[in-house]
DNA sequence: TGCTCGGGTTATAACGTTATAAATTGCCTA
DNA sequence: TAGGCAATTTATAACGTTATAACCCGAGCA
């Protein structure tokens, strides 16, 4: 606030244009600031970190003057020295990027990871590569202090993986491991199990499920949810083999259409995405049919796209912001260690 | 890909569990090489480094037994000694993070990025300061070697600023500045004079566009294009006021119907964007209008939506993917050097 | 007087890397 | 045979920080 110095940072590693005079202003260090004081270098250290062995008056004299000049401690030097990098990774399939499921989720974690000394890296998974390499180049050198990551499996290797060396992390569904361990889900099961009563109940007879790919544990939950809805009712279901959730939108438009043209058709779909949903949607009106009328449909949301879709569906909504924020404060309070993993768990309500 | 420690990184600063023998294997370094290849570790830096006064042999000797060992340089070593962070921050506005605007953009600065040491950093900036703290935040503590950004104005601090510190940047949008700076746009003249032309043909007789907020430079663009066509065809035609293309889409949708209900309503409308897209179609809808009858629609597509939307409407397609791509190979170029910045410009065809 | 004690401060070393200057070697020339 | 040169290699120092152990000094005690 005092000394808005507007030019800094400037002559980096240049030639050396003259020797180094103490120049308008470098960038202050620790050094600056024991300059400006009189004291020690580790004093001063030791004063910004509040070390209760330094004189409580002197502490507030470098805290002063550390304000005074602007100093703000130089990450690299602290990484190399302490181990500690302050950097969160998060672990992202491109695949995950459609229509802003990433992205939600980014906006919660840096929410929640402002003010804190942490930043947000992104690290593309590339899918030519195993899902664990990613994670273990992280870990292997010490790229970040903790991991998120999402699309989780029932017997997630990097979930194994991080769990042996150790390693602070929270991921995006559960897996069914018998070690507890951090994660953050939303509750897919009461998903689709409250999606298909709503159709039941609108008097549809023979629902009609698109599933994510079968190795991801959502995809039983999903699964389970809704067998337990159809099952309790008594009516006729079919689950979609052949595509999935992670289709491209026209594969799953095509398979759509393809089984509303055949005999015994289905009258209430369920998707678990926005873009299968409107697949399913364009399905149907490119066959005639009228949503609402000849065929219901159920989609999670998790933008405010659907607000703007007409004919106006049934959504559930999963707030992906939510779980993000969740998600980064679960893995502080992971790498703050302190608290049982017990309670870095959490189930988001539909 | 020779041994393939699976445990490594464990106890990165616990509690001295005892002497430190050289363990199972610690994380090499250039002292690991240079023991085991009984150089100093100065030559083995270096050779790798690949300096011709190193003789050839020896080189290819120590190149040889970092892959042995998995050498990978300490970054936070490398940063402290060199003043190079091997970053590269985003700066991202949580507004462009709306319908993945942002992550089409990371994906092809992701894939780009791969293979180079640069890792993309998202530093999100908070619509509640300044949009040049966070620039000059990563300048002054050279939290990055390099900056990306958009939401450009035509006359942008953050380039002002940028410029004036010689810090390398690319930025998704031009400015009107006399200095020639790197950035990537896309063409939203031909964009939205394109739109005009094709609705005239169509029929339309009053268009009606929705714009960018007035300080952003392609608000200008898309501005003059749009007028240029109107003009050419001597239609009538309407701007949108009280709504951008940032605003929520109930506000544009409930914008657009109380004018639909009025006189001399349009028979044309231009968005450049999907949400307000949506919001015109779901106005359009719940007034009882058809498009591609009573009225048309042209909107800039970034994704695959429109594909699954119904009824179809005519697009124009951005790919920012493409954007993202280029923003980040333009700013790779220019923080190499060497290229005259009249170079690193490009302008992305509709 | 010598001794310990403890609050407060400081010197030293180290993290892993690289720029700079210096050293070593063999070999060729004067 | 000393001097010099080129080709390699090496020692030293430094980047900014912090953990560790040491230091200083006055007070209290025997």
């Amino acid at each position: 606030m005092p000394l808005d110095d507007a030019e800094d940072g400037r002559q980096p590693n240049t030639a050396g244009s003259s020797t180094s005079t103490p120049g308008p202003h470098r960038k202050p260090t620790l050094k600056t600031i024991a300059e400006l004081t009189g004291l020690a270098v580790t004093t001063v250290s030791r004063a910004l970190g509040d070390d209760p062995l330094i004189a409580r008056e002197t502490r507030q004299r470098v805290q002063a003057a550390a304000a005074q000049v602007g100093y703000l401690p130089d990450r690299a030097a602290q990484r190399l020295r302490t181990g500690r990098t302050n950097v969160i990774s998060l672990v992202l399939d491109p695949h995950e990027e459609i229509l802003g499921y990433g992205t939600s989720m980014i906006r919660g974690m840096t929410a929640t990871l402002r003010g804190t000394p942490y930043h947000l890296v992104i690290t593309p998974h590339f899918s030519d590569t195993p899902q664990i390499d990613p994670v273990r180049h992280i870990v292997r050198n010490r790229m970040a202090d903790g991991i998120l990551f999402s699309r989780t499996e029932p017997s997630d290797e990097r979930v194994k993986f991080l769990l042996e060396a150790g390693f602070p992390f929270v991921c995006h569904g559960r897996t069914e491991l018998a070690t507890p361990h951090p994660y953050v889900d939303y509750d897919n099961y009461r998903f689709t199990y409250q999606a298909a009563k709503k159709l039941i109940a609108s008097g549809c007879r023979r629902l009609f499920i698109i599933l994510p790919p079968e190795r991801f544990t959502f995809h039983h939950h999903m699964r389970h949810g809704f067998m337990t809805a159809v099952r309790e009712e008594g009516v006729g279901f079919e689950i979609a083999s052949g595509i999935t959730l992670d289709s491209k939108a026209d594969a799953v438009r095509d398979h759509v259409a393809a089984r509303l043209a055949k005999a015994d058709p289905p009258d209430g779909f369920i998707c678990g995405g926005e873009v299968s949903a409107m697949a399913v949607m364009s399905a149907t009106h490119d066959l005639g049919l009228e949503i609402g009328r000849d065929v219901s449909l159920v989609a999670k949301q998790t933008s405010g796209l659907f607000d703007q879709v007409r004919p106006r569906i049934e959504t559930i909504y999963e707030d992906l912001s939510e779980a993000g924020r969740l998600m980064a404060g679960l893995l502080l309070k992971r790498m703050a260690g302190a608290t049982p993993v017990g309670e870095l768990q959490a189930v988001l309500e539909v």
